[in-house]
DNA sequence: GCAATTCAATTACGAATGTAATCGACGAGC
DNA sequence: GCTCGTCGATTACATTCGTAATTGAATTGC
């Protein structure tokens, strides 16, 4: 499921909160977003043709919901930069970050508790 | 600076080895990609105009180079792909992959190194 | 010197994308 | 019942991208 930029904008407020109908979206990316009301509806469409979100009838008007997880795009577009970039390992990444200082303090801690948790939990579950 | 998807794939070959003329970066993609070698000269063309390469004469030809670090590139998009989907912070990009349990056990044995290094080295460099 | 070859530069063209405006149907108010 | 407003659907249009073919200039072989 390919998903543009523009799109993946208005599937983030979609799994923030669902089903919205096009002018909650509208008013959710007020904000955010210079756009006008006919361009989020545009991407709605759009979305709805590539199956990524479904429309129920509410009345006059349509309530949008997700149908692709954000689970799943996010682990889609993670991989694919890995595989692009890193040549699908993680470590190498997470290396490339330290390398550069992105790394904050809460940042080590945390990675320190998952390796933890890796290491103690190898056969769990 | 914006390199496309195609774009990436004949910086690959220039970050590899450079300088090279059109026919040579051609040559190296030929079993991974199918492409004319009009294709690969058009990316080219692109890539000068977007000044991510530079090209030295070298008698009727030109010879490729890089202008834009991979380095950086890599950098660029990471955080792109970091502030998109994980608000920024890279422990939550490494627990979403642990979760789907896409770490292998060397690259759990390569992280910890990596965080024992970081939490010993704090202060140097 | 002229023809054939070889490059890079220019042009092509359909699909996707960003960003909207317009149209047409349906329901609400008079 | 007719009109007006409100939605979604359709259409629009410039840009970027993927994928090339064509052209034009320089060079090399005869």
């Amino acid at each position: 499921m390919q998903i543009s930029e523009a799109e993946s904008v208005v599937m983030e407020v979609l799994w923030q909160r669902s089903p919205l109908a096009a002018e909650d979206v509208f008013a959710a990316l007020a904000d955010r977003q210079d756009w006008q009301e006919a361009t989020v509806k545009t991407l709605l469409n759009r979305l709805l043709n590539k199956g990524a979100i479904e429309a129920g009838r509410d009345g006059r008007r349509y309530l949008y919901s997700p149908k692709l997880r954000r689970e799943d795009w996010v682990m889609g577009e993670s991989e694919g930069l890995l595989a692009r970039l890193f040549d699908g390992r993680v470590a190498p990444l997470v290396a490339h970050f330290s390398q550069h200082r992105k790394l904050t303090p809460d940042d080590i801690a945390e990675l320190r508790r998952l390796i933890d948790d890796l290491e103690a939990g190898d056969d769990q579950r």
